[in-house]
DNA sequence: CCGATCACG
DNA sequence: ACGTACGTGATCGGC
C-alpha cells in the first residue's frame, strides 16, 4: 500500500501569512520582500516530511474561482482580497517546494480543495494508494473516507480526523460535513449558513435527520423557532451547501503516481534560504549533515568582571563604591547577614556577617554608595543600629528600569547578562534545608555580586539616559525607595482584640453554616475542595451545568460565576457562596493578619518595587493592597486598621486616575471635555453613547457605560464586554462602536499605539517606563493579541503608576522638610492611606491635596477624594 | 508545587 | 484562524 500526502497549500500560506501579520506590520528580509507567510509555510512542510515520512506527496494551489460559483459571485466578492503583500510570496513558495524535491500542482478555473477532492476520489477508486490531507480548513473533512484521512491543523498542533474520529465528533458520516456548513455556515470562508443556528443546533439536527433535504422534508415536526429559522433562510442554506461542496471531478492531467517525493536539492534549498535570510532555518540544514558547529556570536554581551582581592584594611572608602550584602533569607525582617564585599577601583574587601557593626563607618560615611536592592539592605542594617548613608544607585531598581529578566535574587540578572554564577539557593539551599557553605565560596561569590554591580553601573546609567528613563529612576524610583523604606519601619496598628473578636465569631458562622451545607446535600464532603463540591453539585444534586465542558475536562468549575448562573436551582449554591465569603474572610484576612502583627503590634508589609511589568508596586507579608471592601460584611476587616494616638486615619484616593490618563494619551477631546465638565463620568458616558440627557441616565445605562469604560481600559473585545455585561456579543458590539464614534481619536490612538509597539517591541508611559512585549513576536494568536492588550493596557495603568509614585516623593519630601509627625503608611495603587495627627490635620489634609493633585499636567485635571476616621473603614 | 478561587486596584 | 479584558497575592486542595 503506498501512502500519498495531499497538502492545501493555499490554506498554509494564508494561514502562516496571518498567523505572523501583526496588525499591517510583518516580517520581511533586508531587500524589503514580505516573508512572513513563507516562514511558516517552509517550516510546515519540513514538519510534515519528519512527521509523515511520505514516499508520495503533492500540493495544491489555486488557480482562479472555480466556475461553478459564479452564480453566487456577490457572496466570494464579500471575501476580502488578497493582500499583495501575500500575492508576492507564493512564487517563491513553489520555488521552495521545487528545491525540496515536493511535486506541486494548480489548474485553471480550480481551487486547491477541488484539485485535492478529485484526488481523493481516485484514492477511493482505485486500490494501491491511501491519502492523508493537510489543511486546517474544515471543510476538507468531507473528503474522509476508509482510504482518506485528514490532519486538521490548529494553533497548537493537530488532530488527525479518519471515519470514527469524525463520526465520534460531529455524529454523522464525513460526506454530511456539507450539510453541516450548509446550517452553520462558515465565517472565514464566507458561507452564510442558517441564521441564528451554530454547531451545536446543527449536529443535533444533523444527527436525527442525516441530510438538509431530509431536514427540511421534516421541518414541521421541529419546534416552532426553529422552523421559522429554517424556513426563513432556506434559499441561504442551499445556496451555502452549493458553497461548500467541494467539486470532485477536475480533469487532472497528471497521475498520483507522479507526485512522487524526491528529497530536497541542498544547494538550492539553501540558496532560497538565504534570499529569505531565515537564519535558524539555515543553521538547522547546516546542522543536519556537516557537523561545521558555527561561532556563537552572541558573546559581544558577555561582561567580564573582574574581582581585585584586597584586604579591607587597604580599602579606599573615600571613592564611590558597590557593597553586596549577603543575607541568608529573603524576608529580611528576619534576615541574618552572611557576609558582605565592597568594591571600587581600589578593589574588592569582603568582611563576615559578625564584624558588620565593627566597620559599619564604611555604611555611615558620605561617600556615594551603590547596591541591590537599597530598601532591603536599609531595614537590615537598621535594625543592627547602622545607618546606611548616601546611597544613591540601586543596580535592582536600574534593571528594572531596563526591564531586564531580574527578580529579587541578584543572580538571575547576572545571568542574564551572561555572567556565569549560581543562584542564592543552588548555593545556600532552600530556606527549609540550608546547605554549609565553605567561607571561601561565600566570599568568591558575594565578590563577584559586588564587582558586578560596580561595573555595570556606567553602562547601566547610560541605558537608562539613552531610554529617557533618567528623571524616572533619580527623581522617582530612587527616592521612592526611601519613603517605601519609611513606610515598612512605620508599619500600621491593628486592633488584636477586635480581630480576636471576629476570629470567634466567624468560627461560629462558618461551622452553622457548614452544617446547613451538609443537611442541604445529604452528605458530608470538604465544601473547600473545587472537585469535591463539584461533585455533588452537579452529579448528586444534578444541577444543570451551565459551561460548554472541554472534552479533556475531568471536573466541574465552581468559580463564581458558574455558581451564580445555577443559584436559581437550589438553595445550596448560595450557602457555599456565603461559605467561601466567611472562610477567604477567616483564613486570608482574620488569621492571616493575626500572624503577620509583631510586637508592636503593628504589621510591617513589604513592599515591592521591582515586580509588577506595569510599574505598580506590589505588597507581601501581609498584602495590604486587597483588604476587602466590595461586601458589607467583608468591609468590617478594615475596623481592625487603626491609627497611632492622637492621631486618625486618613485616604487619599485618585478619582478614575486611569481613565483621565487614558483621556490625556489618547487626545480623545469628547472624553477631555467630560473631565473638565467634572460630572461622574460613567453617568455622562452613558448619556454620551445613548444619546439621553444626563439626567435620565438609569443604573443599567450607567452600569453599561461603565464596563465599557474599563473594557477601553483593558484593551477591549467585544467578546469579553459582551460576557461581562451578560449580554450577545451584537449588541455588546453595537455599545462599542457607538462609544467609539461619540469618542473620536480613540481608535486612532489605539491602533496607533498597536502599530509602534510592534514596530519596537515595547511600550512608554509617560514618565518613558519601558515595557517590553514579546508576546507580540509570538505566532500563536492567542498570546499575540494578549500581547497586544498589554501594549494598550501598560502605558494607562503604567503611567497612573508613575504619577502615584511621583506624588509620593513629593509628599514624602515635603512632609520631611516640614518635619510633620504624620506618616505615610500604605499605597493601594491610586490611594494613600496616613497616619495624621489631630494637630496637623488640616495642614496635611491641605498638603496631600496639593501634592496629589498637582502632581503632573495632563490634558484633564487630576482629582482626589480625601477622607478621614478613628480607623480604615470609617475613612473610605 | 501548581491550579483554582477570590481578595484588591 | 483562534479564544476571548489589565495588573497583583494568599490560601487551599490535591498531586
Amino acid at each position: 500500500m503506498k501512502k500519498i500526502i495531499l497538502v492545501d497549500g493555499n490554506n498554509l500560506l494564508f494561514r502562516s501569512y496571518y498567523a505572523t501579520s501583526y496588525s499591517g506590520v510583518i516580517m520581511r528580509n533586508s531587500k524589503g520582500f514580505p516573508t512572513n507567510g513563507l516562514y511558516g509555510f517552509i517550516n510546515m512542510m519540513n514538519k510534515i516530511i519528519e512527521e509523515e515520512k511520505p514516499s508520495y506527496i503533492m500540493v495544491a494551489f489555486d488557480k482562479g474561482k472555480t466556475f461553478r460559483h459564479d452564480k453566487y459571485d456577490e457572496y466570494k466578492a464579500g471575501r476580502k482580497e488578497m493582500p499583495d503583500d501575500l500575492r508576492s510570496q507564493f512564487p517563491k513558495a513553489k520555488e521552495v517546494l521545487d528545491a525540496l524535491g515536493i511535486k506541486h500542482f494548480e489548474i485553471d478555473n480550480y481551487e486547491a480543495d477541488d484539485i485535492i477532492g478529485t484526488l481523493a476520489k481516485e484514492v477511493d477508486e482505485e486500490d494501491e494508494f491511501i491519502a492523508t490531507i493537510i489543511s486546517s480548513d474544515k471543510d476538507l473533512l468531507q473528503l474522509i473516507s476508509d482510504e482518506v484521512d485528514v490532519k486538521l491543523l490548529k494553533t497548537k498542533g493537530s488532530i488527525r480526523f479518519n471515519r470514527e474520529v469524525f463520526k465520534e465528533t460531529y455524529k454523522v458520516e464525513p460526506i454530511n460535513m456539507i450539510d453541516l456548513k450548509a446550517l452553520m455556515g462558515d465565517m472565514s470562508d464566507h458561507i452564510p449558513g442558517v441564521k441564528g443556528i451554530g454547531e451545536k443546533t446543527a449536529i443535533n439536527l444533523l444527527e436525527k435527520y442525516k441530510t438538509l433535504d431530509n431536514l427540511y422534508a421534516h421541518v414541521d415536526e421541529l419546534t416552532p423557532k426553529t422552523k421559522e429559522k429554517l424556513v426563513n433562510d432556506k434559499e441561504n442554506a442551499y445556496m451555502s451547501y452549493d458553497l461548500a461542496t467541494i467539486y470532485r471531478d477536475v480533469d487532472i492531467p497528471f497521475s498520483l503516481e507522479d507526485c512522487k517525493y524526491k528529497g530536497f536539492n541542498r544547494k538550492e534549498y539553501i540558496e532560497i534560504l538565504e534570499e529569505l535570510e531565515f537564519k535558524s532555518l539555515l543553521k538547522k540544514v547546516n546542522s543536519i549533515d556537516s557537523n561545521t558547529l558555527d561561532d556563537n556570536d552572541n558573546n559581544s554581551n558577555d561582561k567580564k568582571i573582574e574581582v581585585k582581592e584586597v584586604d579591607v584594611k587597604d580599602f579606599d572608602s573615600s571613592k564611590d563604591y558597590s557593597f553586596y550584602i549577603e543575607m541568608d533569607a529573603y524576608n529580611y525582617n528576619e534576615s541574618v547577614i552572611i557576609g558582605v564585599s565592597f568594591t571600587n577601583a581600589s578593589g574588592t574587601c569582603f568582611i563576615k556577617g559578625e564584624e558588620i557593626v565593627k566597620y559599619k563607618e564604611l555604611f555611615e560615611n558620605d561617600t556615594p554608595k551603590s547596591t541591590y536592592d537599597v530598601k532591603k539592605c536599609f531595614i537590615l542594617l537598621n535594625k543592627l543600629g547602622i545607618k546606611l548613608n548616601n546611597c544613591n544607585y540601586d543596580a535592582m531598581i536600574a534593571s528594572y528600569l531596563l526591564d531586564y529578566k531580574m527578580n529579587d535574587d541578584i543572580t538571575t540578572l547576572m545571568n542574564d547578562l551572561n555572567v556565569e554564577i549560581k543562584s542564592f539557593e543552588d548555593t545556600y539551599g532552600t530556606l527549609k534545608r540550608r546547605k554549609k557553605v565553605e567561607l571561601e565560596e561565600t566570599i568568591r561569590q558575594c565578590n563577584l555580586k559586588s564587582s558586578f554591580i560596580y561595573s555595570t553601573k556606567s553602562d547601566f546609567l547610560l541605558k537608562i539616559d539613552e531610554y529617557g528613563e533618567t528623571k524616572l529612576f533619580s527623581e522617582i524610583e530612587m527616592p521612592l525607595a526611601y519613603v517605601l523604606i519609611d513606610m515598612e519601619l512605620t508599619g500600621i496598628r491593628v486592633d488584636k482584640e477586635y480581630l480576636l473578636k471576629l476570629k470567634d465569631e466567624l468560627e461560629v458562622k462558618i461551622k452553622d453554616m457548614e452544617q446547613d451545607i451538609y443537611k442541604d446535600a445529604g452528605c458530608e464532603f470538604n465544601i473547600s475542595s473545587p472537585k469535591q463540591l463539584g461533585e455533588v453539585l452537579f452529579v448528586k444534586l444534578e444541577l444543570p451545568y451551565p459551561k460548554k465542558r472541554k472534552k479533556d475536562e475531568t471536573s466541574y468549575s465552581t468559580s463564581r460565576d458558574i455558581l451564580d448562573k445555577v443559584s436559581p436551582y437550589h438553595p445550596i449554591v448560595n450557602k457555599v457562596l456565603e461559605y467561601r465569603m466567611l472562610t477567604k474572610l477567616y483564613a486570608n484576612y482574620v488569621v492571616g493578619l493575626l500572624d503577620k502583627i509583631k510586637e508592636d503590634g503593628k504589621v510591617h508589609t513589604i513592599f515591592n518595587q521591582c515586580l509588577t511589568r506595569t510599574g505598580r508596586l506590589s505588597s507581601t507579608e501581609p498584602n495590604l493592597q486587597n483588604i476587602p471592601i466590595r461586601s458589607d460584611y467583608s468591609r468590617l476587616i478594615r475596623k481592625a486598621f487603626i491609627p497611632e494616638d492622637n492621631s486618625i486615619i486618613m485616604s487619599s484616593d485618585y478619582s478614575q486616575i486611569e481613565l483621565r490618563v487614558f483621556a490625556s494619551l489618547s487626545h480623545a477631546t469628547n472624553l477631555i471635555e467630560a473631565f473638565k465638565e467634572d460630572k461622574d463620568i460613567h453617568s455622562k458616558t452613558a448619556s454620551d453613547i445613548f444619546k439621553v440627557d444626563i439626567k435620565d441616565v438609569d443604573k443599567s445605562m450607567r452600569r453599561t457605560a461603565k464596563a465599557v469604560n474599563f473594557g477601553i481600559l483593558y484593551g477591549i473585545s467585544s467578546f469579553g464586554l459582551s460576557e461581562d455585561l451578560k449580554i450577545d456579543v451584537g449588541s455588546a458590539k453595537k455599545f462599542m462602536d457607538n462609544y467609539l464614534e461619540t469618542y473620536p481619536g480613540i481608535s486612532e490612538y489605539m491602533d496607533k499605539e498597536k502599530r509602534e509597539a510592534y514596530k519596537n517591541g515595547y511600550v512608554t508611559t509617560i514618565m518613558n517606563r519601558r515595557r517590553v512585549i514579546d508576546e507580540l513576536k509570538s505566532s500563536n494568536y492567542m498570546v499575540r493579541s494578549g500581547g497586544e492588550r498589554m501594549a494598550l493596557n501598560t502605558p494607562i495603568q503604567g503611567s497612573a503608576a508613575d504619577i502615584l509614585k511621583k506624588a509620593m516623593v513629593d509628599l514624602y519630601s515635603e512632609m520631611t522638610k516640614r518635619n510633620l509627625k504624620s506618616k505615610i503608611l500604605i499605597q493601594v495603587h491610586d490611594e494613600l492611606v496616613l497616619n495624621v495627627y489631630k494637630d496637623e490635620l488640616e495642614e496635611v489634609k491641605e498638603l496631600v491635596r496639593d501634592k496629589m493633585e498637582n502632581v503632573i499636567k495632563l490634558d484633564v485635571p487630576l482629582k482626589v477624594d480625601i477622607e478621614t476616621g478613628n480607623d480604615w473603614y470609617e475613612a473610605k
